[in-house]
DNA sequence: TCAACTACATTGGACTAACCAATATAAAGA
DNA sequence: TCTTTATATTGGTTAGTCCAATGTAGTTGA
């Protein structure tokens, strides 16, 4: 992973680490090419591929006879404003992907509605990874219906904060596990629609089906912020309990 | 603009231009490290800065032994899809920034109205920049009024798009010499439905103004393709009129 | 005859050792 | 004190060399 037989990726990557873990803060400089060279063990030549890789990525600005400066970034290591939250995604899921299906209602062929079907009956998988790949395959089917490549585009970037984003990822990953066949039930809702060429039936079944995943988040969110201020009390309890003072008497 | 100082730089706008001048024809290999050197007449580690840093904006992809090929890329120069029309991304605009009014019609503070107010003022302006610039400010508060971050990122990609796709871009150059104040008061119902807190009003509001944009872009692009037309005939006109022959006589 | 193997040429990967040019810093002068 | 100037630092670029992976053609053996 860190090193596909090319140098500079890794120190691309070691490099990476460094930043964020507030090593060479934004807006700093990084330590000169030569420094940098013999910290890694490699040679100057390999560094500056590594540095233009990072000015690529935008994570670094290289001021000649100055030094490379470290920019600041909104965005994440992958380009995702990381703080966007797995409500903020959903949301605009279902406001986009709602409207996506009803312009495919509108739209729809008959081998489109085959694709779908073969992503539902997919979907009856018991092995997640076969899940959730159909699962999006049913969306990009949709996302694709409405031929409108700047709708597909979009969506498709949806998909990508959604899977790439730490937060909105690990968010998804644990709603994933805790539900049965409703969600099979609600796509083959928004199926039926579709085939009907029903454009507001179709809205709404994909409304309702990220209304769901809001409302499984909302549990779920609850849950873990409850089990982190548990930790928390358990926590000051031992730092503050007076246990060694009562058992060292 | 060729040579920010760096020579790699320049190279990868020379490659950069090659490729797309079909001289190093999408699939097919880029001379050899050395061979690239001696054309541009720089050193080999030079060349081999550039390759990274078309690597980085995944143009080509290197094979270790065997060379550099040239990635075929439905996306332009910038990352954008260029064979997104002009209508597509008015219609995913219409769907988008539609729902996007009418959350933001229910979150909607004081503050944000004025500040729509203030880009409205500047909208009357004569100077297309700043009308245009208002334009943009208007759209931006409404999609940051959401709250919703992934939705601001959506529309600010949307808007991306507008500015840097070469046949969008154009497209709506033509389009936007030609309208009086129509455009204005199209977005002062805008901003009347958000005052009123009506979230399908502005939804709707958002839709005509889409939708009349989509209209114009219609006229204009049937304009054009008449003119090509007309172009292509007065050339043949010219080509195979028998003019030469008659004078000559 | 054809397949597999070997040897060689090609190509990218990386390093060393320099020198140049822009920038920043510290010392000297007005 | 401010400006100027010298010097050190830092990125920019080159040349030459060697290594490793890959591709290819020629040879060998069944």
């Amino acid at each position: 992973m860190a090193g596909d037989k090319r140098l500079y990726k890794s120190i691309v990557d070691k490099v990476l680490l460094s930043i964020d873990s507030g090593e060479f803060p934004a807006g700093g400089r990084l330590p000169p090419e030569r420094e940098l060279a013999e910290r890694y063990d490699v040679s100057r030549p390999t560094i500056r591929e590594a540095i233009i890789a990072l000015e690529a990525l935008e994570r670094v600005e290289v001021k000649t006879g100055s030094g490379i400066y470290v920019l600041e970034s909104t965005t994440g290591w992958n380009g995702i404003d990381s703080s966007i939250s797995p409500f903020e995604l959903t949301e605009a899921r279902a406001m986009i992907e709602g409207e996506a299906a009803a312009l495919a209602a509108t739209m729809i062929t008959n081998e489109q509605l085959a694709e779908l079907e073969i992503a539902l009956n997919e979907m009856a998988s018991p092995s997640t990874a076969v899940y959730e790949n159909a699962d999006k395959k049913f969306h990009q089917v949709i996302a694709n219906t409405t031929g409108n490549k700047m709708m597909d585009s979009v969506i498709n970037n949806l998909w990508y904060v959604r899977d790439n984003s730490p937060t909105v990822h690990r968010a998804y990953q644990s709603i994933c596990e805790t539900d049965g066949n409703v969600r099979v039930q609600e796509h083959v809702e928004i199926f039926e629609a579709l085939q009907k060429r029903d454009d507001r039936a179709a809205r709404t079944a994909m409304h309702q089906h990220f209304s769901r995943i809001i409302n499984k988040l909302i549990v779920v969110t609850e849950k873990e912020q409850l089990e982190a201020i548990r930790r928390k009390m358990t926590e000051s309890k031992e730092r503050f309990s007076l246990n060694h003072l009562v058992t060292a008497n």
